[in-house]
DNA sequence: AAGCGGACAAACGTTAACGTAAAGGTAATT
DNA sequence: AATTACCTTTACGTTAACGTTTGTCCGCTT
């Protein structure tokens, strides 16, 4: 009998709220069992969670945290999976650099900014 | 006589559209004349304009452009606003460096998920 | 008179990832 | 019976900066 947990007891463990793991149901992410109402989480949907919370810190959006997840093929070694995850890592890298060349740019004209503030300032009042 | 702008004339020159000018009127950046129901726009609200765009490219909220444009004061040689400005720059490079804190710590993660994503990868099927 | 270019206002649509009620059901406990 | 603790669904609210209609009006030209 595998363990399983119902919607409180999962959020308190991975913290977050209920109402992100309803969330995620609602975006097909997440599909528990159910007992009548009640959702009932295994361990795999743990797991599934967990992915879910790293894709974030990534910077995933739910989207892609979705298609991932929907790869999931343990007879196939889950190859095609983890290639996709790899590509989009790499995806996700070159974002990460184009962001911190649109950071260097907006401190480049913050200098200016500054610069063009202190010389006003320096002028006596016309 | 000015020279003066109609509102398609300012977009074309500022690059911007005319919806773009009607917001930043609408809240409050922006109070051209009127001739009837028609919008005028004098040399200074070019100026105007101009500085939002500016705001914008420093990663400024429309919010805070309107603060500093209301300090806007030629009788005191504009001491406060420049000063003010000055402390917005100041927050925003804080704000900046904190970025990219926040994308290094993503490429990190972005490496170990890789790792992992290989090591499985390398695992035959099981 | 008809058509055209330009201007106007009003108001809904967009995006992501939940937060925040509101209203109600069930089971166990006091 | 009442309280407590969970659970459920439904659905509106949040944020920023406009984009995108829709309908109307003006002056000018043909």
């Amino acid at each position: 009998m595998p363990r399983t947990y119902s919607i409180s007891e999962l959020a308190r463990e991975m913290e977050v709220t209920t109402r992100t793991i309803r969330f995620y149901e609602e975006q097909g992410l997440l599909v528990p069992q159910r007992r009548g109402q009640e959702r009932i989480y295994s361990l795999r949907d743990g797991v599934t969670l967990r992915l879910i919370l790293r894709g974030k810190r990534i910077g995933f959006s739910l989207a892609e945290c979705k298609e991932l997840i929907g790869m999931y093929d343990p007879a196939g070694g889950n190859h095609k999976q983890l290639s996709r995850f790899l590509e989009k890592i790499a995806g996700r890298r070159e974002q990460l650099e184009q962001q911190i060349l649109d950071i260097q740019h907006m401190q480049l004209e913050l200098n200016t900014a500054e610069q063009r503030c202190q010389a006003a300032l320096r002028q006596p009042a016309v």
